[in-house]
DNA sequence: ACCTGAACACCGTTCAAGT
DNA sequence: ACCTGAACACCGTTCAAGT
């Protein structure tokens, strides 16, 4: 809504919106770690601290860029069934943050970054507790299935990172330095691992956290 | 083994031995965000590039400090029976893990960091494989303990960086603005965080997982 | 062979001043 | 009220030179 008084001062040329569209588009076309509030401030031809003046500091910034983006999803349309419900509810807060690798940190805590966030995690307890599970043992059974979440896509996110920027990370080292003799199961994963990260991973190892967590519960 | 030709040129003032052990004091005494080369370099009264000449960057410098940790800890005797062996294991990876906060990067992809680490998963492979999952179905089971793993050493992580500095992290706020009418199962999480990230959390929701993964590779 | 110094190309943020 | 410019206190790394 206007404001009743007239404006005074200066006029703005910066706007918190004008910013948020700015660093969005930093960071979809040339990814997080070319975001800086001094490359930022470059993009809008002002200065780094001009933007000071519409966010605290970078840290708020990235965390309305995570609402932003966490909040443009529609609302999950959840099944009837519980057991359902919960995996569905899993799966939309995973994919809804599959976008967000930048993120990351911001995330850590419990996913309830974002309003649509906090629903639906509110969501997912709830459906834990018509499984037949009490609260608290609903709430630990969100807090695994968050735990397995965000293992899943920091996972990913690094496997990304590291294709992006020419292949050879700690980690390829490793698995090229492996014996395959003494190490024959382990060496399995090296080459599968593509798949294993692959759409139906997640999926798989959700059903059977979500599964093994309500046995635990009513049991 | 001491190399058969006398050393020509200039004698080393610094080794890799030396600057490990000088980054390992940093990093325990004053924490990952103090370790930079140019501070280390000044720690041992020497620049930044004399640094370069023993290790290759600062990636392969917290490589090695990760290793050099995960490397110390004795090795974990395992139980005979296989979903304890599995178990087992995962919870020595963990605790392997645990003191290594400022790795995770290095970590991500699945934990065989060190060749401890890698001994380590391909025990709880082949637990799995004992468990009679196939092979394929135990390398998926422990990728998904991996995930689950990894996401819930972050989580901790983050928690105690956001306790170290004084409290008020974008998490914490949001936590603060949450209207308990409208959420009332998540806001019992909230009062809840410390114990649910107690010790015994990790265990508890290692065996829904881990069980939860045996039922659907027997069934 | 091992080390130094200067430089390059960056960061986030504070502070005092301008309009 | 909003923005600028200069400065502070840092980064990792390259490159050419010194012993």
């Amino acid at each position: 809504m206007e404001s009743g008084s007239r404006r005074v001062g200066r006029p703005r040329r910066l706007s918190r919106e004008a910013i948020l569209r700015s660093a969005e588009r930093i960071l979809t076309e040339e990814g997080a770690e070319h975001l800086s509030m001094r490359r930022l401030a470059k993009d809008m031809s002002s200065t780094p601290m001009a933007l000071y003046h519409h966010v605290k500091d970078k840290d708020e910034l990235l965390l309305l860029l995570l609402e932003l983006r966490t909040g443009r999803l529609p609302p999950a349309e959840l099944p009837r069934e519980p057991r359902e419900r919960l995996l569905a509810g899993a799966r939309s807060l995973h994919e809804m943050l599959a976008t967000c690798p930048w993120a990351v940190d911001a995330l850590t805590p419990d996913g309830r970054v974002s309003a649509p966030a906090r629903r639906i995690v509110e969501t997912m307890i709830d459906a834990a507790v018509d499984c037949g599970l009490n609260p608290d043992r609903a709430r630990h059974a969100y807090g695994v299935i968050w735990n397995y979440t965000l293992g899943e896509l920091l996972v990913r996110f690094n496997r990304e990172r590291a294709r992006r920027q020419g292949d050879s990370t700690p980690w390829e080292r490793a698995m090229r330095s492996l014996d395959p003799v003494a190490f024959p199961l382990l060496a399995g994963l090296g080459g599968q691992l593509t798949e294993i990260a692959g759409a139906g991973h997640y999926q798989r190892g959700l059903e059977a956290v979500v599964d093994g967590l309500l046995r635990q519960g009513v049991a």
